[in-house]
DNA sequence: TTTAGCACTCCTCACTTGACAGTGCTAGCG
DNA sequence: CGCTAGCACTGTCAAGTGAGGAGTGCTAAA
């Protein structure tokens, strides 16, 4: 469809206006593609009616489309191979330490990738909807309070404070937590609540269970909240610093939006499971029309998912954010491989 | 020093220009005041002379200084007793849910702070150097590694996933976990460190500990992690509505400073008991040179202590958010008292 | 197919101007 | 002596104007 010359063309407004953020006119181009300022101008009338380029007023220069965008990170993005050098190595060291935690170790690597992009940084951890019990445990604390906690095969702990009702019998209490040890031990997190409700209707532990409702509601309550995924976000001022928010009312639209917990509607987990970019109104959110957002899955432990995603301007640096992205979520993936 | 009614003009320009952010003249104040706009400019030219008002430009209304905040904050507010209704009925409301935990408690009444005032709100968590240890258990979950779990006497839990070293014996890591449960059982978590090193030498102790520094290591990293206060930030984007932020530059300063963990420095929990308002520049942080921050300690359980905030624009109304902070610490204090 | 040339469009920026809000000062009033 | 009316003055703001410039589309020629 397009000419070598036209997606040159393209290419070279991208990465112009990528730069500059300024509309790019054909005297720019002449300099750097050796024909004259007449002959670009012609393919980019071109290019602008196949939908690829815009212009901000009737004599300006042009400015990609969303859909010029698209054409450009799916063909052209590699085109010439001049690639950024991009310093992978700093990922590397991040990793070395392991110290961290899990949730400490996403935290970081997402502040890094932040600061080396400069853009906005999201990821989803992996829901551990398929880690396994390995303990639970009710700890006395004060009169007839108690902590209940529960340990999964990660490592990953929850604890919720109960209140035990009047005159519960401290060995009947000690054998229920048998019990459920007994049954629940080595069960996915997602199966749980179908293990406890099949187990209950068992003759001997019903009758123990009987009065112990609110037992079981904090169990579930518990157990639901392993399988809210927790989210990460950082370097959101960075936003602030691209030239398309330097109107004050994006700036708050954008800031309201990423202080809502909306900002999971972002980035769904579930599908696809390779690079996606969503560029513009694509992502479906008033707030985020200039923005882009690209996403990667990453591997956890027992088949479990999490996401890496970096927001940025639809002007994005998308040459050097997609090969930084791909690199974090699989040296991410390998990680959570032992 | 000042007449009464130099006073009223001072508590009058204060209140007008937090309604209206823009500077007062004297014609606006004339009609509240029953004086002529000639006899109020007088009081203004020498309340501008003690320091207390400012003018923007050589032909402007009065603006209030840092000092004349100060001022009214200490000897107008109650002036004239027209006090703004505030619903604290509300704030009441949120209290009445005891399914929500300590953390989920501080936050929801932060939101709803910042909601009530529309101004960004800080909260600093108790530090639990003063909680007590309940129940200390290593749970293994995979191979060699485990969990170490800490559970205080406020339910509080904190957890470190470890790996043992080769060979460790499962009977003598059992031991060493009941001796660790003896020891430390109701010891506050500041003389936690200190308990072990003490112990640590008895003859018995040391030998079963000598070679599992690491498990020694995993307990103190677990315990500083109690003394982190822990800290609560919201409504950041409710700062970016108000008139002195239309500016992106300064938007972009408070924004940078919001994300950064600096904003621990604003409120400095250990001393004052009572309310503390910094104006302006007394916050000694360039980025909040333009802004107020009162603050208000609460009594957490154990002699341990927090602090709620609220920070907003110098031009804040403070009429409506010193009673409010009040009532919400000394609703927070009585919480904890049970 | 490419290019030079030219008329045209629209944006940006600096400048002017008039309306306006508010001040300080002075003189007069009760 | 305290208060007020009146007036000249000052700085801000918004609207209007005009020059300069960047970039385009089109046409005709190489």
């Amino acid at each position: 469809m397009l000419t070598e010359r036209q997606e040159m063309v393209l290419k070279l407004i991208v990465e112009e206006f990528v730069k500059s953020a300024e509309p790019v006119g054909s005297r720019t181009l002449s300099k750097k593609l050796d024909f004259s300022p007449a002959t670009i101008r012609n393919d980019m009338a071109d290019l602008e009616e196949y939908g690829y380029l815009e212009k901000t007023h009737s004599s300006s220069g042009r400015v990609p489309s969303e859909q010029g965008y698209h054409y450009y990170v799916e063909r052209l993005i590699h085109m010439n191979g001049d690639t950024p050098e991009i310093d992978l190595a700093i990922i590397d060291d991040l990793f070395q330490d392991d110290t961290l935690n899990r949730d400490e170790a996403i935290e970081q690597a997402m502040n890094l990738l932040s600061q080396m992009t400069n853009y906005t940084t999201l990821a989803l951890g992996p829901s551990a909807r398929n880690s396994r019990v390995k303990k639970i445990e009710l700890v006395p604390i004060y009169q007839n309070q108690c902590v209940l906690l529960v340990v999964t095969n990660l490592g990953h702990v929850e604890s919720k404070t109960i209140t035990l009702p009047e005159g519960t019998d401290a060995d009947e209490l000690k054998r229920i937590m048998e019990i459920f040890n007994d049954i629940l031990y080595d069960v996915p997190i997602s199966r749980v609540s179908e293990k406890i409700h099949y187990e209950i209707n068992r003759e001997h532990i019903k009758d123990l269970m009987a009065y112990n409702d609110q037992i079981i509601d904090a169990f579930l309550d518990a157990f639901t909240r392993f399988t809210q995924s927790k989210f990460y976000l950082s370097g959101q001022s960075k936003m602030l610093y691209q030239p398309e928010f330097s109107d004050v009312e994006r700036v708050r639209e954008l800031m309201n939006f990423f202080e809502k917990n909306d900002v999971l509607k972002l980035i769904d987990h579930s599908d696809s499971t390779g690079l996606t970019v969503r560029i513009g109104r694509e992502n479906e959110i008033t707030a985020m029309k200039n923005c882009s957002v690209i996403m990667v899955p990453y591997d956890a432990e027992d088949g479990d998912k999490g996401t890496i995603a970096v927001v940025g301007p639809t002007r994005m640096e998308y040459r050097k954010v997609i090969p930084l992205l791909k690199y974090l979520a699989a040296h991410m993936s390998k990680l959570y491989k032992n």
